[in-house]
DNA sequence: GTGTATAGACCGACTAGTCGGTTTGTAAAA
DNA sequence: TTTTACAAACCGACTAGTCGGTCTATACAC
C-alpha cells in the first residue's frame, strides 16, 4: 500500500477530472474535494491552476521524448527505428492517456511562458521522427519520392489520433493497434528492399 | 461587397477568436466588441454561448457528412470512393479549418443535448468510411487481412490531424497534402489488383 | 524523558474580479 | 401601433487565488 502524498493525489485526481470534463470544466474546489484535501493544500503544492496544467504537459512530453530517443538510439536500421519509436509511443500511451488528452485539448490555455518550454520538447520529438524518415530514404529503405515532413505528420497524426478513441478496456490493446499502424505506414513508404527487410523482421501483417 | 448580417459577423468573429484562444479563452464581451455589435445583438441572434458553439459544430459536421456522401455516391469502385472521400474532406478543410479546430478541441464542452445530435452525424460519417473499406475488401481491392475499424481510424486520424499543423499560406495546398495521404493509405491497404487499379488511375505518386 | 522552539504541511472562510445572461431603452421598419 | 433589431447598463453566480491561523513532526535544550 503506497502512501500517496497530497501533491500526488491532487495530480491524479486532476488528471481524471480534466480527462473527463476538460480543464475549464473543472474547478479547483472540485479537485480538492475529490482529492480529499483543501484549497490550502492545493496552493501549498501548486503555484496556480495553470502550473498544474503545465506539470501535466511536461510530465507527458518529457516521457515521450525520452522513450523516443531511447528507441532511436538502441536500434540499427531506419525501419527498426521507426517501428521501435512507434512502440515507444504505445508504451507511453497506455499509462498516459489522460495526459495526452489534456496535452492536445488544453494546450491552448497554457500561458506563453510555459508553452515555450513545452514546444521546444515537442519540436525535438518531431525532429527525431523526421530524422528517421530521411535516414531511411538515404539508406534505401524508404522511397525517394516521399516527403519527410508530410510523412512525419502522417505518422504523428495516425498515432496521436488514437487518444480520441482508444479505450483501455476496449477490444484492442495498444500493442495490437501499433503493430497494425506500423504495417500500414511501412507499406506506404518502403522501397522494394525495405519491404523485404520488413518482411524478414516480421513487421508486416500477412495472410 | 457582401452585406454581412450581424449574425454572420458574430459567427465569423467567434470562429477567429475561438480558433486562436479556445472557447473558454474568449468572452462574449470580446466577441461583440470585435464584431462591432453589443450584448443585445448577440443574444438577439443566439440563445446562448453554448448555442453558438453548437452552431459551429453543426455547420461543420453537416458539410463533411454531405460532401462525403456525395463522394461515395458519385463514384464507382471502392478505390475511387476512398480517394474521393478524402478529397471531399480536403474541400471542407480549406474553408472550415477554424470549425474543425473548435470541433475537436471544444467538443467536450457541448451540453449533452447538443452533443447527441452532433454525435449521430459523426457516427454516420464514420460508418461511411467503414463501408467503403469493407466494400473494398469484398471487391478485392483491399487486402483481406486488414481491419475495417482500425483502418477507418487510421484514415480519420491521418486526415484530421492536419488541423493541428496545416496553414493556409504554408508551402503545401490541401490538394497536395491529400494526394500524398491517399498515396500512403492506398499503398498501405491495397491488394495487387488494387495496386494496379490505383496505378492506372494515377492515384499513386511514382518516381 | 520532558518541555520547547521552529518549520513545513495543511485548512477554510473570505475576496476581488470576471463573465454569461437579463432587463430596459430606443430607433427604424412594417 | 406593434414588431424587429439592436444598444447599453446592470445583475448575480461563480471561481481563482489569498491569508490568518492550526496541526504535526522533528530537533534540541534541559
Amino acid at each position: 500500500m503506497t502512501k500517496q502524498s497530497v501533491k500526488e493525489r491532487i495530480l491524479e485526481t486532476a488528471l481524471d477530472l480534466f480527462h473527463e470534463k476538460g480543464y475549464h470544466g473543472v474547478t479547483i474546489d472540485k479537485i480538492v474535494e475529490a482529492a480529499q484535501t483543501s484549497k490550502g493544500g492545493f496552493y501549498h503544492n501548486y503555484k496556480s491552476k495553470d502550473a498544474l496544467l503545465y506539470e501535466i504537459h511536461d510530465v507527458f512530453i518529457s516521457v515521450v521524448l525520452k522513450k523516443t530517443k531511447e528507441a532511436y538510439d538502441t536500434h540499427e536500421t531506419p525501419i527498426e527505428k521507426v517501428v521501435a519509436m512507434l512502440y515507444a509511443f504505445t508504451y507511453v500511451f497506455d499509462y498516459y492517456q489522460r495526459h495526452i488528452t489534456v496535452f492536445y485539448n488544453e494546450g491552448t490555455y497554457l500561458p506563453d511562458e510555459y508553452k515555450e518550454v513545452i514546444n521546444e520538447k515537442r519540436t525535438e520529438y518531431q525532429k527525431l521522427i523526421e530524422q528517421v524518415i530521411s535516414d531511411g530514404v538515404e539508406f534505401g529503405s524508404f522511397r525517394k519520392e516521399i516527403s519527410t515532413s508530410m510523412t512525419t505528420m502522417a505518422i504523428i497524426g495516425l498515432v496521436n489520433w488514437t487518444y480520441k478513441w482508444y479505450r483501455q478496456n476496449g477490444p484492442m490493446t495498444m500493442q495490437q493497434i501499433t503493430s497494425y499502424f506500423n504495417d500500414i505506414i511501412l507499406r506506404g513508404i518502403v522501397t522494394k528492399e525495405g519491404y523485404e527487410e520488413a518482411l524478414k523482421q516480421q513487421l508486416l501483417i500477412i495472410e
